[in-house]
DNA sequence: GTCTAATTTGCAAGTCTTGCTAACTAACAA
DNA sequence: TTGTTAGTTAGCAAGACTTGCAAATTAGAC
């Protein structure tokens, strides 16, 4: 996603005014690397500014999108997710604490369907699906074995 | 997905009841490869056994889905598809008629996030966008210029 | 300051899915 | 075959998420 300033310059050339609610989410989604729902945003939004509507935020996140500025996200958990990266990059979905991370995939973009015919593609999308490492840290840390063992001393 | 007899074994055996809603959807979802909503399965259930509820429906797919006889796919398009198959497979999902197809991938199961730290993955999904070669061929046969060397003949 | 088209709000409504429960029935025993 | 009962089904209400609509508001231009 370009930065609110440039997102703000490219709203009124297209005759498009530059709302507070506007730039409220563009500077909420700047470097935002969360993956928020709308409901998430408006959470944050309402803090800054209460009144705004949700449907607002609905609204300006789908006004982006369209304009290629963000990357939704669904992962099938009831809610998309808007991310403002729009690098081509993949996802890491933790099983646990459900946050997903951005990630990079080598060969992701050269992966071919093997049996599809002549299918054309034109994107790939890759989810990976685990634990993270602070899922798993914690996990450990949390283990009966290891309790056993910290509550010995 | 095991065949609708394993599965009504499998059923019983469990203290369950095979009922004929439940042997219908397993007919249903045998062999098939089209991707249904629960709606769609719904649809084509009741014309063969009037009075069914779109409600036993889901309930039977959540079933199977529990016992890992279906994988749950969610493409973002407003709806849930039910896939019988659960081999370690992906998807292509053409964005001109929506058609999914089932795909394999080589080299999926070693890819790997680049740069998510200690990420354990535990599962990989792959989706391709892009165009099916029905649609493609489609496209070709309705281009403009072939229809205008068409009409000259 | 005035004007006007774009925007925001708030609510209703739409889609998909699940919760609830009374009525029903498959499975089993006698 | 009949009775029993726990598992199922059907139908509707409701929940989660998102969008349509219309009135009120306001940014941007003169």
């Amino acid at each position: 996603m370009h930065s609110p300033a440039e997102l703000a310059t490219q709203f009124r050339s297209m005759g498009r005014k530059l709302t507070p609610q506007r730039q409220l989410i563009f500077s909420l989604l700047h470097n935002n690397e969360t993956h928020p729902t709308a409901e998430n945003l408006y959470g944050i939004a309402s803090a800054q500014m209460p009144g705004i509507s949700l449907r607002t935020v609905y609204q300006t996140l789908n006004e982006l999108a369209e304009m290629g500025e963000l990357q939704l996200i669904d992962l099938g958990e009831g809610g998309m997710r808007f991310d403002p990266n729009v690098d081509d990059h993949h996802h890491a979905v933790c099983g646990v604490c459900g946050k997903i991370r951005d990630v990079h995939v080598k060969g992701a973009a050269s992966l071919k369907p093997n049996d599809a015919g002549d299918f054309m593609v034109s994107d790939v999308g890759v989810v990976f699906r685990g634990k993270c490492s602070d899922c798993e840290s914690r996990a450990v840390k949390r283990s009966p074995v290891l309790q056993a063992k910290v509550s010995k001393k």
